[in-house]
DNA sequence: CGCGGTCTCTAACTTTCGATGGAGGCCGCT
DNA sequence: AGCGGCCTCCATCGAAAGTTAGAGACCGCG
């Protein structure tokens, strides 16, 4: 059964962190790291190149597109690998979409390294992994019923995070200040509070919108 | 020249970037890793031994003590290894104190590994290496004056942050909203702004506040 | 001891927000 | 076709927030 190895793809835009799950995976017997991509982009051209069982991503690059994002277009081929997020956080802004986007697990980086490889192979066989924290949260989001905002109504409250008055945010866009005025109202209904500052605060904490 | 080796001690808590590290770092000669640490209170016990040239420190740990901390007790003592800081965060509020402490170096982790290898001999030597956008911030911080906010305007705009209302900010410091009023006023000039959430962004970027 | 900075407070005035209660259009689902 | 979200817009009114222009008290420094 040990016949034809797991092959990996590490995609980090750091080349120590890819060094370090290099050296952790590739003591594992059954674990073969045939590539590298230090961007999210080259990410999504090596995995369509057809080799590979398992793409380990991270989340953050530094520039470019964002982890989500490849973890979407690689899983949306037919006979595409395995996407087992890798990264630091895990806030509620980080994982929801990547698991939207088809990802087949999602660990954190101070997971020891027994734990790496138990779920590259979890997820080399098509099923899922979550790191505890992960899976509590998701847990909180089916018991608790959801605080989610539209798209709208994310895009305004991140433009109030930013500093912007409601007029500003009108211009920005193309939207009356009245209609801004709306958007926010509903967002102070869904998230309880009664002021800008307020639900910056509280959507920051929940994840809502990015620090 | 080539005799004594430089012995490091890798503090981080994840598994990864400590394996990461060790295998960028023993491929190249004249440098050894000595120990690990998996915490900062690891860290500072661990570098109190006295075999240890540099320290490569990460800022952010899980649990308990900060990097910055860490490395202000490690270079406190008389004999103290050098701490080259490596991290993932460039932001004022992390560079300052680390620097601060008396770090000989601050390095960002996506920094290619002959770089990382350089920075450590320099810091073995006793001198300076820092990443680039770091050392521009240090520029930027010589050139614009510092804006630095007195113990109550930080504490008042730490509550704004929070979401609290002026009134609700003068019951909790025992001030009238008035006062809590002129406070505010005196910040939004310092730093350049016309209204409290723009205060607070620009002031959670600088890092004048937690997040 | 005077000077400067911080902290506190005041009062009147303008602007921006937030609450309230609608209303119409678009789109996807049934 | 009908229904329910979502997005857009409107007007009004009271409540916060922000502006301006002061003033007194405390404290450390030279």
């Amino acid at each position: 059964m040990t016949d034809t190895p797991i092959r990996l793809l590490l995609a980090d835009d750091h080349p120590v962190v890819r060094a370090g799950l290099r050296a952790v995976l590739e003591t594992e017997p059954g674990l073969v790291v045939v590539a590298e991509a230090a961007t999210a982009e080259d990410a999504v051209t090596r995995a369509a190149e057809g080799d590979i069982d398992v793409v380990l991503m991270d989340l953050q690059f530094g520039k470019g597109m964002g982890g989500a994002d490849a973890t979407a277009q690689i899983t949306a081929r037919p006979g595409a690998p395995r996407v087992l997020i890798v990264t630091t956080y895990d806030s509620d802004a980080d994982t929801l979409p990547a698991i939207e986007a088809g990802a087949t697990g999602y660990l954190l980086k101070d997971a020891p390294p027994e734990d790496l490889a138990a779920a590259v192979r979890t997820a080399a066989a098509g099923r899922t992994t979550l790191a505890p924290t992960v899976a509590d949260r998701l847990m909180n989001r089916l018991r608790t019923p959801a605080v989610t905002l539209t798209r709208r109504e994310t895009e305004v409250l991140a433009l109030v995070a930013g500093g912007l008055s409601n007029q500003a945010i009108g211009d920005r866009l193309h939207l009356t200040e009245g209609t801004v005025k709306s958007h926010l109202a509903r967002v102070y209904a869904k998230l309880g509070v009664d002021s800008r500052t307020a639900a910056v605060a509280t959507a920051t904490d929940l994840g809502l919108i990015r620090r």
